[in-house]
DNA sequence: TTTTCAACCTACCCTTTTAATATGTTGAAA
DNA sequence: TTTCAACATATTAAAAGGGTAGGTTGAAAA
């Protein structure tokens, strides 16, 4: 299940993809336009900047804009970082500890393949295709 | 993200399907082999027996057992009653009251399409074919 | 018929995560 | 040098996740 910090950052993605035009764009706005409040975004423009998905300027005539063109970006690119990780169980995140029982799991390899599917599915669609 | 509940609710189907051989078997049988609180267990194993899953039977003899045949079980059939839903947003539940945004959003179809995805493979995959 | 046994039921508890709010600080540009 | 908007740091309320405890029912074996 998608939390609202991913549903929220991709719409904000979206939103400063339609109305940044190469512009920053500020936070205000675009909280306004989501109907989302503004403390609460704040937060997860935080870790789309941190992640360089955008890059942020701040001061008189600041905000926030793209570091790159809309289809270089994956819902998986978006989604992973705001959500920490897309795996379906703990054993398959990047960094996990390998399990002692791998070998044995019957289970692994359904989490596997579900993995694969999500993953294919995220990373074929951009940016670019949903606005 | 799918919950131990879920994990443990596969793994223990599995488990019924491999030692059981048609007869009863003992929850806290069950929880040895897997590992798991009994307490615990029995919780899940509650939701099982309720949808129709497994059939359980009280007294000296009791236990659990299958409702049909392995290859009937997909696992969504298994992971959709445990974990409540496995749509990715709550607007893709079933019974979930239409969203009036549906006809403007542009993240509908990113999440219908994530949950097809995932629907198709878990149903892909049968009891029988990890056993 | 009575005893045994194991599923069934109800309630509670603790920890973590989620979603949000409030207040203050920094730095770039006008 | 003043303005403005991003950046930083705490705090909090509610929900979800994961687990525990004790008592009740009913089927089968003794």
């Amino acid at each position: 299940m998608i939390s609202t910090r991913g549903r929220y950052a991709l719409r904000v993605m979206i939103d400063i993809a339609e109305n940044g035009n190469g512009n920053y764009i500020r936070l205000d706005e675009i909280a306004m336009r989501q109907g989302i409040s503004e403390k609460y975004l704040e937060s997860i423009l935080v870790i789309l900047t941190r992640g360089n998905l955008l890059i942020g300027l701040r001061g008189k005539g600041g905000g926030y804009k793209l570091t790159k063109a809309p289809e270089k970006y994956t819902m998986k690119d978006i989604l992973s970082l705001t959500e920490g990780s897309l795996a379906p169980v703990a054993c398959l995140k990047d960094g996990a500890e390998s399990c002692v029982k791998k070998n044995i799991c019957k289970t692994l390899p359904v989490w596997q393949g579900l993995n694969k599917v999500i993953t294919d599915y995220l990373e074929s669609v951009t940016l670019a295709d949903i606005i």
